[in-house]
DNA sequence: GTGAAAGCGCTAACAT
DNA sequence: ATGTTAGCGCTTTCAC
């Protein structure tokens, strides 16, 4: 006799593809292919076995379906830090889209921490996801090297470490950034600092490259103590404010590589007895929805975390997909004025 | 002659559990044994094992062991809007507390949507959690249903469908948030608004009740007109301050369901040309990080988010745990004053 | 176009 | 204590 199998009994109606195979009187190949879309089914078989789908409230199941295909639909997304209220966003743009396309994802935050940048790779190595969205705006060769290794399609921001898999989404840093370097030109600013990111992040690198040039296309020129490296946190942001209103002759306005730290950077100001935009003038980086909300209102540079996602995990999902630049562009609220004297 | 499989041929070396069975000279059940930790393997084999695994760098494929054992080692967050401060803050003691017990997260945000809320659920049964966290202080009964039909064990906040699978984790509303009105009672406030959170939120009711109880506890009374239901966002902040500064009498200090809500409500009172703590007082609950950050510093009810997470992991994979309350304390910061007359 | 059947890599009965 | 083996539910070759 037969082996029962544990749990439940064959006779037990399960709800598996026989079932509905049965149901249908058709085989359960069959059953496979209406339910993945293969073309090759008569249109009247078709509707019967959706019928028998329907009316069982049959639902594939997942697992069975990723042993068998390889394919799990997984999509990983590493970012540094999910309390900086641009990944939340970004997050969000990256679910919905990653649902859309019927997948699930999971999140990795490094903490802007190398150990856990390896913990994140490795767990989703494990759980064998189908994509991997580097978002951190900056990865180690040799995880790279793993993730790449196993032929995982992966898509960077920013920078593009030449390989096969590897897409790449492009940020138009200039157009934003000069942009705010020539608000404040125009309104009388000459002394202008920045409080730059991580100095290993490409993005942050980026950022402040970006910021140099439009310095400099107009005409300035700003010594090396007006540029302070923080991390994107708003404690960086006020530790780079402090240390710019101790120099001698400080700033008028100040521009920040993100915008937490231009709110760290508010703090500093405020607590040193100065205001915002009367004594100095403040921009920020990525235009948060907080920015917005924050006393005063925070001038900065837009950069959409919700379409860098959106075009992210398009990259990941249809491989051919051509990949636009992103756009950045400034936002004038009220942390910019004319400087006092 | 046996079919080949599809992919590798049988001959190139794959690396499967029979891989490392025969590599260390065992069966495959052995090896099973050893990787998930049953006891009664030799250690000498044990150890011959892990040798082996070690040496091919074999890691077990999560499908398989999904799809036989029936479990997915995949826990669901159902949050309202990761937009949200206190919900990052949470979702990152989520993920770490999972991550160190062996599970992956999928989230879902609901955006305090029903529809999404529904599709969330589906997602999660469709992909088998093990284990599904409501975090959105909130969930309707059919939606419950779904869940608790499948027996899949559930963790909700601060509210407790009596069902099998399901545990609640309490949150002490009333220690934090009656210190914060003694705090304002004895800076010489005797008219205190709120801005509540949606009306059909259990935790935004129980932190009403609890700023009612408290209210009448120091012997005080607040017209009907003083409590505005907000929506926990920064917008429903603003337009509840609004509300409340067009009141005849307006009130001297003001308690948000969230600390959202009060960033709002501290720009629609810079808007109306007042300032904090001078004309109005102001006080938040969650202290989410940036309750420290913003302008001025915001006086607010701390929960912790994390904490909250923590417990909630525990209470998903080891199901026999007791949990503790939740508690929650005033954090005074610069937002609070005497009133001015 | 459709069906039969061979696994995907693993776990857990059951036998030893 | 260890090994043998039958599936988990599905996809995909291969034969018709």
């Amino acid at each position: 006799m037969k082996k029962q199998t544990r749990g439940q009994s064959r006779t037990t109606k399960r709800l598996d593809i026989r079932t509905v195979a049965e149901s249908a009187g058709v085989s359960v190949a069959t059953v496979s292919r209406v339910i993945n879309n293969v073309t090759s089914v008569a249109p009247e078989l078709n509707a019967r076995v959706w019928e028998a789908i329907r009316t069982l409230g049959y639902v594939p199941n997942t697992q069975a379906r990723a042993l068998v295909s390889g394919r799990s639909r997984l999509l990983g997304v590493i970012i540094s830090d999910i309390t900086n209220p641009f990944f939340p966003e970004l997050i969000q743009g990256f679910e919905d889209k990653a649902v859309e396309l019927g997948y699930e994802t999971l999140i990795g935050s490094t903490n802007y921490d190398l150990h856990r940048m390896e913990l994140c790779v490795q767990r989703m190595l494990q759980r064998k996801v189908d994509g991997v969205a580097v978002m951190t705006f900056g990865i180690e060769e040799p995880l790279l090297d793993r993730l790449a290794s196993q032929g995982i399609p992966m898509v960077f921001v920013d920078l593009a470490p030449q390989k096969k898999n590897i897409s790449t989404i492009p940020i138009d840093y200039d157009t934003g950034i000069s942009a705010a370097v020539r608000h404040l030109v125009e309104l009388g600013h000459r002394s202008i600092a920045f409080i730059a990111g991580p100095k290993h992040l490409h993005s942050a690198k980026s950022r402040l490259r970006a910021f140099r040039s439009a310095i400099q296309a107009v005409g300035l020129s700003i010594p090396s103590s007006f540029v302070y490296f923080g991390d994107h946190t708003m404690e960086g942001g006020t530790r780079g404010m402090e240390h710019l209103l101790q120099q001698a002759d400080r700033p008028t306005a100040v521009m920040c590589s993100n915008d937490m730290s231009a709110i760290g950077a508010m703090h500093a100001i405020s607590r040193a007895g100065l205001s915002i935009p009367t004594d100095i003038s403040l921009i920020g980086f990525d235009d948060i929805r907080l920015a917005s909300f924050i006393l005063p209102p925070l001038t900065t540079v837009r950069m959409s975390g919700r379409d860098i996602a959106e075009v992210a995990v398009k990259a990941l999902v249809e491989k051919d997909t051509k990949i636009g630049m992103v756009a950045t562009d400034l936002v004038v609220r009220n942390s910019t004025a004319a400087p006092k004297n």
